[in-house]
RNA sequence: GGUGAGGUGGCUGAGUGGUCGAAAGCAGCGCUUUGCUAAAGCGCCGUACUCCAAAAGGGUACCGAGGGUUCGAAUCCCUCCCUCACCGCCA
């Protein structure tokens, strides 16, 4: 959420840095500064109001006392708590609605992000590795030949876009997972949680996938609650109002949690193989931290994320992204693509973004600092990564036509063997 | 699901209709004294919104959430949420 006082101050800015995003806001503004300008108004009104019949009451309070008569003063005061009803109503219904108005602006495009409106405009910032030549056996025929998973009979059971990983395939998902987890956080320093994967609303409007993206979301109960499509929503609301000492700053938080999303509109892309799924498994990173702290942060995220690939010996690249194609709540984000031999193309593992303090605002979450006042913190969270695309480029990477998957050293002792087939 | 007890400021905890935004203690900040740490004394110390051109200074709201009673509610009533205890059920 963006700070009314920034928008109240200086809109034009305000709108030109959105404009560079793609979907049109300069709207949305004009009707949240016409909507803070009445809202203050009924305010101060109802305000001056009570004020008055607060004064009035006292005053009665003293008369009683002393044993006189108050009924005047008494039938005066019920006036007044009559014509204010209304006013007050007024004043909650605007201050409502603003918030509402407010949780659907998207936070502002860091500056120095390469400009654009799309992803065309994303700039690939480093590549790590050789990608290897086209695999003309990709991973759904790998994963059939070596029996690792079983899309069909996922669809009996789910429809499409599940997974039902079997045998030697189960076992390599579950050591994939314990070799991330371990990584993050014996290497990395990241503290390992277990969160609910069904969430509050609250929470979705925390992090800032609800109210705009609730279409793409499995709730329940009349929206009051969701299936989470990241980790990211459960880890970044554990301190969601409180206030933080600013000591403990930054936070490292890790999950390993199922992603339930419905992909809506996204039929007929991508949708072959494991690629785009309904349910999947994603190691997540999660960090709150100080202003100071973010820039800084959002590196080390990144390289966290990328040493997973450097691992696991799958060749990728990581793009800056332009204003244009960075989320709703992100200010910046790096994508790390992994190379995919059996697509031909690469395919995003991991999007690490820096949010400043537009979660944190939304969430109420805030820090003491040493001069004891209370600031939002910033956020920031990154895959470390999603499984099944990287389940993909390791099938298509580390296997040739026809032969067994060769699984890179670090995997051996998770998985048991070196080699599946 | 049932019964009972609770939810007060960063924390602990008093307060059952009227100068209560809320005693006291802890933590924090400042000063003084002695000193290596430490200790003692004194003072300050919630948040949000809003008014004023700004500062100074006002005002309003907030004692789990929402409603109600009343001139006036942390305090009384109702609904809901959460926590704890016991019972039931259950992986």
């Amino acid at each position: 959420m963006l700070d009314i006082r920034l928008i109240r101050e200086d809109a034009p800015a305000v709108k030109a840095r959105l404009a560079t995003r793609s979907g049109q806001y300069a709207d949305l503004i004009d009707l949240i500064l016409a909507c803070d300008a009445r809202r203050r108004e009924s305010e101060t009104r109802v305000q001056h109001l009570r004020a008055e019949k607060n004064r009035l009451s006292k005053e009665i309070g003293g008369i009683k006392k002393s044993g006189g008569d108050s009924s005047e003063l008494e039938a005066q005061v019920k006036g007044f708590s009559e014509e204010m009803e209304d006013l007050g109503r007024t004043a909650s219904e605007l201050d409502a609605e603003q918030r509402d108005l407010l949780l659907r602006v998207p936070n502002l495009p860091a500056p120095g992000l390469p400009e654009g409106h799309d992803a065309d405009a994303n700039v690939a910032i480093r590549h790590w590795g050789e990608p290897a030549p086209m695999n003309p056996e990709d991973h759904v025929a790998i994963g059939e030949r070596l029996g690792l998973f079983d899309l069909e009979r996922a669809a009996k059971i789910s429809g499409s876009g599940y997974v039902l990983y079997t045998g030697a395939g189960a076992r390599l998902e579950r050591a994939l997972i314990n070799f991330l987890l371990d990584l993050q956080t014996r290497a990395h320093g990241y503290t390992e949680i277990a969160p609910p994967v069904l969430v509050r609303r609250e929470c979705m409007e925390g992090t800032g996938q609800l109210p705009k993206f609730e279409d793409d979301m499995y709730g329940f109960d009349e929206g009051a609650a969701f299936l989470t499509p990241t980790a990211e929503v459960s880890l970044t609301n554990i301190h969601r109002d409180e206030i933080l000492q600013e000591s403990e700053l930054p936070l490292k938080y890790t999950a390993c949690t199922p992603c339930f999303r419905r992909e809506a509109g996204s039929a007929g892309r991508e949708t072959r193989g494991m690629i785009r799924m309904h349910q999947f498994d994603k190691v997540e990173l999660v960090k709150i931290c100080t202003p100071e702290q973010s820039e800084a942060e959002l590196e080390s995220l990144t390289g966290d994320a990328e040493k997973v690939l450097q691992l696991l010996q799958l060749p990728y690249r990581v793009l800056e992204l332009c204003t244009g194609d960075i989320g709703f709540s992100s200010s910046r984000t790096y994508d790390l693509e992994v190379w995919a031999p059996g697509q031909g193309g690469y395919l995003e593992v991991s999007s690490c973004s820096q949010f400043g303090d537009y979660q944190a605002r939304r969430m109420n979450l805030r820090y003491k600092n040493n001069e004891g006042k209370n600031v939002f913190c910033h956020t920031l969270n990154g895959s470390g990564t999603a499984l099944p695309r990287l389940y993909v480029a390791l099938l298509e990477t580390h296997t040739k036509p026809g032969g067994p998957l060769i699984l890179p050293e670090p995997l051996h002792p998770y998985f048991g063997a070196s080699q599946i087939g």
